[in-house]
DNA sequence: ACCGTAACTGAACGAATGTTCAATATCAAA
DNA sequence: TTTGATATTGAACATTCGTTCAGTTACGGT
């Protein structure tokens, strides 16, 4: 047997990605083969290296492709009003995003180790610009006096931090709805760095 | 060549937990052999097995070994004051404790997928209890009026996730001291879930 | 109907994996 | 100094790993 019935690679690279993200997330990259992602896809293992050089090019693309889609949708919230209208966007973005993807957000936060180092420094890059939307805000707070933070770079990796986290618990159809989830992080940001 | 010169499974025994800890918490379990932990060690890869059934049970006990630690050096923290202070005393030992011991409370988080149902259900049991001490005092904080908290749980799982934070940034020698990030974290959760 | 190319197979590569075990050297106690 | 328990080696086991590639089939345009 050669090529299948129906075989396109507009639809195998995207299938390739999306089941090597989801066991990626579930087992983690080292403990996930070639031959799994494969077998997911419903396919030999040879034929992911049409797709991808190695293995930890795979891992990088997932990699990039979240944190740009991250930084591209943020960019796209309309922005108005002032800097307290700001962090609730943000505050309510992050959670709304990371909620929609939260596989991708778990690789993004555990896999990057398994990065070479040219690899991870992209990435990092990529991160640090996103925490400089957050820290951007907290100075604009500061600057017209709505917000006041103790330090403005802990403050912003503190609120990334706890916002992040609800990814860790929330399950849909459990106690409280997104929109309450993000109503109640809203409440404690809100205080916690109001002025 | 067999037995070796001084050789002791008191000094072993937790060279070989140790080692295992600095390079699962720097590669990721699946990521690193029983022949690189030996090579760590210097003995070879059969040698471990005296020292544990096999390599999931040697994940396992670093992790429980971890969070008894943890709860035990709590449970040590003499308890006085008002619901605040005891938010205050949790906040800065959490930060201190888990600063102290980076390597063991980075596998704590990102290792859990690699245990079997039943030791991955015991470890969470001990997070959970944990969790237990700072809802308590949440709670406490809202009956004598100290404390206003949208929801408890949440919160609870805010301000853990928000000082765990720490350790992914945070280096000995940097900008700031570990009793001045203290002061800082404690600021902001005051604000947060303060009345 | 034909052809070039795109898509995939299936087997193979050497290296590495977790784990077992008989053999053996050192230890502590008598 | 002998002895039994303790600690370790080093080779071996069957699998599995990431990756390569010659061969083969299906597709899309002519």
């Amino acid at each position: 047997m050669a090529r299948k019935a129906g075989s396109h690679s507009e639809i195998t690279g995207p299938r390739i990605r999306a089941e090597a993200q989801r066991l990626f997330a579930r087992h983690g990259f080292a403990a996930v083969s070639m031959r799994q992602i494969a077998a997911a896809v419903g396919v030999q293992a040879g034929a992911l290296y049409l797709y991808t050089p190695d293995k930890e090019a795979l891992l990088f693309d997932l990699l990039e492709t979240h944190m740009k889609d991250l930084l591209a949708a943020w960019a796209a919230v309309p922005r108005c009003g002032d800097a307290l209208d700001a962090l609730e966007r943000f505050v309510r973005f992050h959670i709304r995003f990371n909620l929609d993807r939260a596989e991708a957000v778990f690789l993004s936060y555990m896999e990057l180790r398994n990065l070479g180092p040219e690899n991870f420094t992209r990435i990092e890059a990529l991160r640090r610009s996103y925490e400089n939307e957050l820290e951007a805000i907290l100075k604009a707070g500061q600057a017209d006096g709505s917000l006041s933070v103790p330090d403005t770079k802990l403050a912003t990796l503190a609120i990334i931090a706890m916002l992040t986290g609800v990814n860790t618990w929330f399950r849909a159809g459990g106690r409280l709805s997104r929109e309450r989830v993000e109503e109640i992080y809203w409440d404690m940001v809100r205080k916690a760095v109001g002025a």
